[in-house]
DNA sequence: TTACTATTGTCTCATTTTGTAACAATAATA
DNA sequence: TATTATTGTTACAAAATGAGACAATAGTAA
């Protein structure tokens, strides 16, 4: 059943929208070790697919990026970051959409503005899976996430989109941590453990860490406020809560 | 005098080209501890701007960013980097366009394609500016080297792409020195010492660096291969001479 | 109450990397 | 032959990181 705010985009009209221009999310959830992946699913056709939008006429690029996103997650506030343009003619197949159009009983003309070629602005970003809701767009039945480690069969050159939004988040943790508490990003609840952080770090670079170093590192980023013991019933030692230091203190 | 070349270009059909997306190129020139900017003068309006493009209809996008730079420098095989892809409603303003397009005694309509918004994709791109033979575009009179350090007044948001792209590129420095010689990029000689090398790196990051820890990170990097001593004629000991290794050996 | 266990915060020491300066080698010149 | 500027390398200090040990402690089991 598709969400009741996706009826009116099945009318999306091209003059709305700036030419050319998509734009593809990455959109990445965490919780408990687990990384997982936004994906589209179409109507009758197999095809799974990133999030995508387009931009409008008097919209800024990164704000339709925003809206996009809000619109698939039901999130305001997210950690958002472009990481790459792709524009290889490879990327242009009129099938799949064609596909997809016609499983939702739209016959497109053979230059429909949909069919022809986009050149698409990656975005990726990071949230906790269990705090959004996700909605299907107007062309797809389902919004559901997905095992980094177990995708499905993808839609043209999306698996490529995805390795390399996941080599620039790599690339980027440290640096971009301080700007996880520039937004309510509902990442990391308010106040967590060092195991809690050091888990996001590992599910994320996909390898163990040494717990003495990852303290000692965290600590030294003067980005942490440390908080009372979080008494969690577990029998052993408690560990210290802590919080991003907000921005207006650094 | 416009180069011959560009006189084809004065009558860009808008049908060649994928509607609302332009490259934008920031190509800097480094030669002897100076570091440059390809720029574009227009004529009678006193307009800066950075060379740009379109993208054909049946071409990828990075080819476009080759062929563009190709046209401007007259050189090919350069070491080329997109950055950053820029959206937002501030960069559009048709009233600069509308000058230089009058400047050359075209009068657009209102709805011209060159005056609608587009989406730019940044890309930055490294050469020795001695080696590169500047070409105006069609609508510009003179495409030249300005120091960047003394830049002149540029067109709407160009300064700050100078900006990204040259954060970005001394951020990628050490990472992407190896892809230099993937590319016959003409910026060192074939053969280069190490003081050579040492003073590309020191303009491009603003910096002095140490000379002993300069080549102990370089060597350790294993890209460079050491060739003969170079005897310059200068009253002290002679340098060696160093090569990248080249990829098939690594 | 008293062991016992799992986890935590911190400390220590070894290893590696980097900063800094010194040194001898040497190619031209005076 | 002495002098000078520059080079390649080494030596040592300082800092960062890797790897493990240790005591503290909140619960559980006896």
């Amino acid at each position: 059943m598709p969400h009741p705010l996706s009826q009116e985009a099945v009318i999306l009209n091209e003059d709305d929208f700036l030419p050319g221009v998509a734009l593809d999310f990455v959109i990445f959830g965490f919780h408990q070790n687990q990384l997982k992946i936004l994906l589209l699913e179409y109507s009758n056709t197999a095809l799974f697919a990133l999030p995508a939008g387009f931009v409008r006429k008097s919209e800024n690029l990164n704000d339709a990026a925003r809206r996009i996103l809000t619109e698939r997650t039901s999130l305001t506030n997210i950690y958002l970051e472009q990481f790459h343009t792709f524009g290889d003619l490879s990327r242009h197949d009129a099938a799949p959409m064609q596909a997809i159009m016609e499983a939702k009983g739209i016959t497109p003309t053979p230059d429909h503005w949909l069919l022809r070629r986009f050149i698409s602005v990656g975005y990726y970003a990071l949230i906790d899976f269990t705090q959004a809701i996700p909605i299907p767009d107007s062309l797809s039945d389902t919004c559901n996430w997905y095992e980094l480690t177990n995708l499905p069969e993808l839609m043209l050159d999306h698996r490529a989109i995805i390795q390399k939004a996941l080599e620039t988040l790599r690339a980027d943790l440290d640096r971009k941590l301080v700007d996880f508490n520039r937004w309510a990003s509902p990442l990391l609840s308010d106040t967590f453990t060092m195991a809690d952080l050091q888990s996001l770090y590992e599910t994320i670079l996909d390898q163990k860490l040494r717990r003495s170093s990852f303290q000692r590192k965290m600590l030294s980023l003067d980005m942490l406020e440390r908080l009372d013991k979080k008494y969690s019933g577990g029998a052993h030692k408690a560990p210290y809560l802590y919080r991003f230091i907000e921005q207006n203190k650094l």
